[in-house]
DNA sequence: TCAGAAATAATGTATATACATAGAGTGGTG
DNA sequence: CACCACTCTATGTATATACATTATTTCTGA
């Protein structure tokens, strides 16, 4: 049951594994002190270097914690983080085994509006592209993105009719962005929502904004709004992160 | 504007920074080959262990893919990744500025039933500790927690009571676990539920279920629901995830 | 001409070594 | 007894070196 033979693993990997088991199995607790490197060096009979390397994987996947002249010390689980992964909304239909397909509801472009959303950082003075379109997933709606595009940034966004394609997948190609950051909230739907997606008037919706940046400055605000109850985001988390380098 | 005079900043970290800018900025765009290891070694005037430090962790954070023999190449950004923290509750509320207070509303052993959600894979057999309360903030209703804990690998949960502190916090410590899956949906507010967290029947709230594994088996199974527009999940995501080294 | 063998060129891993750095302890001195 | 300088130790970084691995390219021979 434990590391054992899977021969194909280097040395550090081994290691690793061994550290990993020994920490989320509890037999090594929060706070407890790990061996010295030279000491985990001689009992695996590797040099320090292959310890180190381990080391420091563990400490930037936050599973230990270092301190010179202390030692290592098993951190405290404080947050819990998950790997969330917003994948493009085409191939989330279609990994459902849904066939997709895609409508444009409104394309203009205009200068930036007290109305748009306060928490959107794209100076008042821009212009912008403002796409409202739907995704379908076998004929039912699926999902309704509102999306401003930064023309300051993308220009070449101004030419885009997004008439066949969304605009996302596109805009990841074109202007590839440095920090995003994601805000999920529930909303009743109202307005023309729910005949938009073909659900009950006040229904709770699940509503994904996505803010992405470039070098340049804001790239592109985007609201995403599913159907509450038959959409979820699932995130998985297991210690390391994908603790195996690729080898 | 480039790399410039952090003059604390390891040799890898400097060239790891300046290769992300590269990158991010779209200098190098995604296919595109860079230099050889020993041709950077040589420009940086460093070691070729230096560099291959530095591109294994680009190649751990996935900006980058690597090829034996060939080469290199920024590699095209497939899903967009966030890292998404769920923090433990009460800390959630005080780091919003308002004082927590926390009410338990039932608690009882009990054997798992058809009735329990479908998606749990806690044996039917298994004996689990069934607990619901109430987190405040400032007074008012900040989250509904719904809780199974599987006796079968926490027995000491048994003769908790979690009068005086909630369960998250202590399970947390007793039972590390090593895998969970969350899953994020919206609800419209029915039964209970209103009236729990005062807000409007059929309001639309934000449901986070959690589900966690130890190496003995599932541990915890619990669903927090948070007032809809009141709450919202943060995931914030930069190129090479937290980046920098401990130092 | 084409298949297969051998050389080649890149990354991947591991080692020994060296020195830097930062905390914890230690001892001296007012 | 408090405070300071000093030392000692575990980690942090960097280097040169060696050899393994694996695609690609090139060469060879039927």
């Amino acid at each position: 049951m434990d590391a054992k033979d899977t021969p194909s693993l280097t040395l550090h990997q081994k290691i690793l594994g061994d550290i990993e088991r020994k920490i989320v199995s509890g037999e090594w607790p929060p706070g407890h002190r790990l061996p010295f490197e030279v000491d985990l060096a001689k009992s695996y009979d590797v040099s320090r270097m292959t310890v180190n390397k381990v080391m420091t994987q563990l400490a930037r996947s936050g599973l230990i914690e270092r301190r010179k002249r202390s030692g290592s010390f098993v951190s405290l689980p404080r947050v819990q983080a998950a790997i969330l992964e917003i994948s493009d909304i085409e191939a989330e239909v279609r990994s459902l085994g849904r066939p997709y397909s895609y409508a444009i509801l409104s394309s203009s472009v205009r200068r930036m509006e007290d109305t748009d959303v306060a928490d959107c950082d794209i100076p008042e003075t821009s212009e912008v592209l403002d796409v409202t379109c739907v995704h379908y997933a076998g004929g039912v709606p699926f999902c309704i993105e509102e999306r401003l595009i930064n023309l300051s940034v993308v220009p070449e966004a101004r030419a885009g009719t997004f008439e066949t394609s969304p605009p996302g997948a596109w805009l990841l190609k074109q202007a590839p962005w440095s920090t995003a950051e994601h805000r999920i909230f529930a909303v009743n739907a109202v307005g023309g929502l729910p005949k938009l997606l073909n659900i009950p008037k006040n229904a709770a919706c699940l509503v994904v904004q996505r803010r992405t940046w470039s070098e340049l400055g804001p790239v592109t605000h985007v609201r995403l709004t599913y159907p509450g109850e038959q959409h979820s985001i699932v995130a998985r988390f297991a210690p390391a992160g994908p603790s195996s380098d690729r080898s």
